[in-house]
DNA sequence: AGGTTAAGTTATAGTATATTACATTGCGGA
DNA sequence: TCCGCAATGTAATATACTATAACTTAACCT
């Protein structure tokens, strides 16, 4: 699918690029109320179409939020990469972390609809979702900046990223303050970024001098 | 509000208790689709009774919809205190950790709505679902078998409670699947449980010693 | 008995998704 | 040139859900 360029809207009858203001309008709206603040009416009025009009480019709703949400990751992936991009004090992993959790509370909406909406999964091979998250993916264990030994890259990005995930699910939630005093959300990152350094270094080394598993 | 015994709902223009009846429907439902299976309308027909009767017990979806996820808090608790006082080989962490994995996994649809839809925060310390999450977060404390040193117990708490609910997400999403050959959720959940011991053993002697926080 | 009220009922408005049948535009080929 | 036609809209409509209003029934309480 090429990127469509978008032919001139000024007279027109048709919209000129109906699919992609819809998919850009839809992320304005999930910005603040997630999934659910997408309606395919409303957008329809706020693009000055009819309501039936943007059924041409998506079958259904559903259709909507994957294209939507495949959008929002490849956004996310663009952060996590500025962030890892940027020179700094802190470490690469640091950086993505903080990143990670500074996208999921500002953009809170659209991280809930691409984390804790069950419109879409990821689970088959073939998705553009599954893509999008490959990459996600294959940016923290860049992040890591370790050696590949057996799985264990793998094994330790996957850690860090349930843990972030959980700060972030957990802090939108209101479920951090007031439970430990003097413990930041950030902190609680810092934590996790820290042990994922030590146990994969103490890893590695432990596999490299004994050959086990 | 007294626990209302239920008058003979036999030959009854009225239900008899309306309300705890939707409450065990819409957890029924929501069991497989989370928050978004919740229809006033579907539930009214489900027990007999009229579309609008629902709105004698609950102002809104809303109102249901937090009413239900107050309960589910409540289950949710009772599995994990239920899963730490049986005896095992395992800590009582561990037991913890993984009764919330597989409560996570199984009862999929009730934990997005208790952790993943923003229709109730737990913001506010007066909610009944403020109420219950301290409740499971005690819990967690509780399961670290651990002295009260200055605010490490809470902090281990958040950090294992966090990296928990990542996992939880994530592999409900599908995301920890063929990422990393021969890491399984369980062993995920495992190495967060022997990280949170070490940790919080280390610090807590560390404290003792230096007497530094 | 009779009044009060909680807990239902029917009727209805408003909004959302989605389908069907029809209309308009602009482009490529005879 | 203009005809056909595909792409992209529109209008009309069916269905489903939330929510409110006005009325009805049953139970309870003196």
């Amino acid at each position: 699918m090429p990127t469509q360029l978008a032919r001139k809207p000024q007279n027109a009858y048709h919209h000129g690029d109906l699919r992609d203001a819809l998919i850009k309008a839809a992320l304005r709206e999930a910005e603040q109320g997630g999934a659910e603040a997408i309606s395919i009416k409303a957008l329809a009025k706020e693009l000055g179409v009819s309501q039936p009009a943007p059924y041409r480019h998506f079958a259904d709703r559903e259709a909507l939020l994957a294209a939507v949400t495949a959008e929002a990751f490849r956004q996310f992936t663009a952060v996590l990469r500025e962030a890892m991009a940027k020179p700094s004090k802190q470490s690469r992993l640091s950086r993505l972390a903080q990143a990670t959790l500074d996208f999921g509370l500002r953009r809170n909406g659209i991280y809930r609809l691409m984390f804790a909406s069950r419109t879409v999964s990821c689970a088959d091979a073939g998705s553009e979702l599954h893509a999008a998250t490959n990459e996600t993916f294959a940016l923290v264990i860049e992040a890591l900046e370790a050696p590949a030994v057996g799985y264990l890259r793998e094994r330790h990005a996957l850690k860090i990223w349930a843990a972030l995930h959980g700060v972030v699910m957990l802090a939108e939630q209101g479920m951090l303050t007031g439970r430990s005093a003097h413990t930041t959300r950030e902190e609680l990152v810092e934590d996790f970024v820290a042990e994922t350094k030590l146990a994969l270094e103490v890893a590695i080394k432990g596999v490299r001098r004994g050959k086990a598993d």
